[in-house]
DNA sequence: TCCGGTAGTCAACGCTTGTTGGCCTACGCT
DNA sequence: AGCGTAGGCCAACAAGCGTTGACTACCGGA
């Protein structure tokens, strides 16, 4: 392993504020300097340890969803599964709204998210699915709807997307899911 | 009615080009420069007519979703009916997506965004659900789904999102829109 | 035919942005 | 103790932004 440098914390910082800015503000309204306030250091300091802000981008998007092999548990429950695992996931940190934020308006966060689903999400989708070379449109399914609540949940704040809470949510949205993975093609 | 101005051409030119670029680009990237170039006018122009960046946004987002009455007929076709003019709206113009784009990293898309969800959207659920007060929060359960597959569809461009057909699109989504109004609650 | 107001251009303003290079400081090894 | 170097700050840059005000051209009614 390489050695611990001493820049270490100043780059955590950089990159923990980097993530709080992409996703309170998208790609362009959050600057490098207010970045670098957020983090108690000099905006040259973010170029020296990220190269530009696409670089920032790039290492504050990292992600991984650690969804669970679904292939394990009863196939009735992966439903539930999932989007709870996605509202958990969603919860825990900045990471995955900045990137929903940012895809949006940002060719290189749309390409992120599109490989974040297709290489995270795809894999579990095809062991759990009737016939393997429908799994991407199933996967697709899957995000559209994942995607959607948390548009209008954590993005948007649709007020009554808001107020739901989450047993309700998942009570509502896994029957979907579910069906996007398992039923026939209708 | 009001008399009509010599600037009319004009000024339909400038909110033409203004939803083309606020579609493509979001509220920041979208800039009053380029969206005059497009229109083939001074940037100055926009400013006299509109006021202001943010006057020019209310006066190109402005929408209506001409959602059908949906009391009308057979209610196990309201799923469908509904997907397929929520496909065909968004589709006919870059409105929605700008809508959608603007919505996701400004203040002010984002209330335009639920009001005109919350408006328009929730008359028709109110008048389909088997309970009114659970009617806001059905119409939030549609608008993740129709939202979401529009984000992956037409903004994140995801590639199944974007290969499926219309009908089999139609197929997948009307059932689970058909559910989240129709259905007793979970 | 004159004349007022509308349509439009032009040049500039103040500000913010990403990014750069030079300079200082202080840690940690020998 | 001395010194190289990594960590950090400061000041400046060119470019682009929204926005403003002064100026010109021209159409239409009197």
């Amino acid at each position: 392993m390489t050695t611990a440098r001493r820049s270490d914390a100043t780059r955590a910082a950089i990159l923990e504020a980097a993530r709080e800015r992409f996703a309170a503000d998208g790609y362009e309204r959050a600057t490098i300097r207010a970045i670098a306030r957020e983090a108690g250091i000099d905006p040259s300091m973010v170029m020296r340890y990220y190269g530009n802000k696409e670089g920032l981008f790039a290492a504050a998007s990292e992600i991984d969803l650690a969804l669970p092999a679904l292939g394990a548990l009863p196939s009735r429950h992966i439903g539930a599964v999932l989007v709870n695992h996605f509202l958990d996931r969603w919860e825990r940190d900045d990471v995955l709204t900045g990137l929903l934020r940012v895809g949006v308006t940002n060719e290189a966060g749309a390409a992120r998210m599109q490989a974040v689903f297709e290489e995270q999400l795809g894999p579990v989708t095809l062991g759990v699915c009737p016939r393997p070379e429908e799994a991407p449109a199933r996967a697709a399914l899957v995000a559209s709807q994942i995607l959607g609540m948390a548009l209008a949940r954590y993005v948007l704040r649709l007020r009554p997307a808001v107020d739901m809470d989450r047993d309700e949510l998942v009570a509502w949205l896994a029957p979907t899911v579910q069906r996007y993975l398992t039923a026939e093609k209708p």
